[in-house]
DNA sequence: TAAGATCCCATGATATCCCATAAAAACCCA
DNA sequence: TGGGTTTTTATGGGATATCATGGGATCTTA
């Protein structure tokens, strides 16, 4: 059960539909979640797409802060106001939505990148250009000595 | 458990397929994956094969930073962005896609070399010129003493 | 009622399945 | 030990299924 793995862009038909990628419908069909769950990355020009499993980790984030607390509620609002579960109609085809078409600049191509528990969406250039950049920082991570990240939730 | 061992080197077909190695294929049926897991060697012009061993190690460096924070998003691109899982069909042949041939410059041949718990995708021109490279610096290692660190090359 | 969303079917390209074959390896038994 | 026999393998190719994509028709809803 290798998650979301690989990357492939497909074509944005005349009506704003694009395929998901056949290999990403399996995993979401086994992760069960009814649809897309899609969530505009706040570092990046992409947006995390789906399943149960991505939902999960973003409720654990939010768990960490109190319920009612002003941090918890504006928390939640990034997170959800951002978000969006668009359909998977029955040729496993979704609509891209203004706001993804914003935050990706997305026109006429679409670029799947699969990173385990979740993949994003991508502007194909932009995703050349931010995975050749990713390449770097990952070598740094793994031969040099980046700090690694704290396992608990903290802010972005 | 003996693991992947030995290379070999097999004709790729008019439909782009190559069969792996039986001894190979026995190895990922003990392992258990569901196909073959693959990732573009960062070091080298080799693509790294294997299944669940292979993916639990690429599993265990990502599980050092925390989902949904920028460092994992970037290695999680790094890593699965540049992977993907060919099927294996019955006949125990895969489909060598694109990325393989880029990134190794295969055209005709592919070269099968066991490392252990993974092996190596090579276009066999590049694999003797590596291979001659990476005994050369055994030799070194072993008369001098440099920290071990597992090198491939091993005789036929 | 008109624009947009959803459903449904068509189609070409490509991947997958399945069977054939030849060569090599393993096996067997005197 | 050796030669004949069976099994495994690599490889080719035809048939079939899957997938991405396009577009008509129908349904929603604003």
């Amino acid at each position: 059960m290798a998650g979301f793995v690989s990357h492939f862009t497909n074509r944005l038909d005349a009506k704003g539909r694009v395929s998901i990628p056949a290999p990403f419908r399996a995993v979401l069909a086994r992760d069960g979640f009814e649809g897309l769950y899609c969530i505009a990355s706040p570092h990046c020009a992409a947006v995390d797409a789906g399943g149960n499993e991505l939902l999960s980790e973003i409720q654990t984030r939010l768990d960490a802060f109190a319920k009612l607390s002003p941090d918890h509620d504006a928390l939640a609002v990034a997170l959800f106001g951002a978000s969006e579960t668009p359909k998977i109609d029955g040729d496993g085809r979704i609509m891209i939505s203004d706001m993804v078409r914003e935050h990706t600049g997305i026109t006429d191509q679409v670029t799947f990148a699969g990173l385990g528990y979740k993949f994003q969406i991508w502007e194909p250039e932009k995703f050349r250009e931010h995975r050749a950049e990713a390449q770097k920082r990952a070598l740094a991570m793994l031969s040099g000595q980046v700090a690694p990240t704290p396992l608990p939730g903290e802010p972005a």
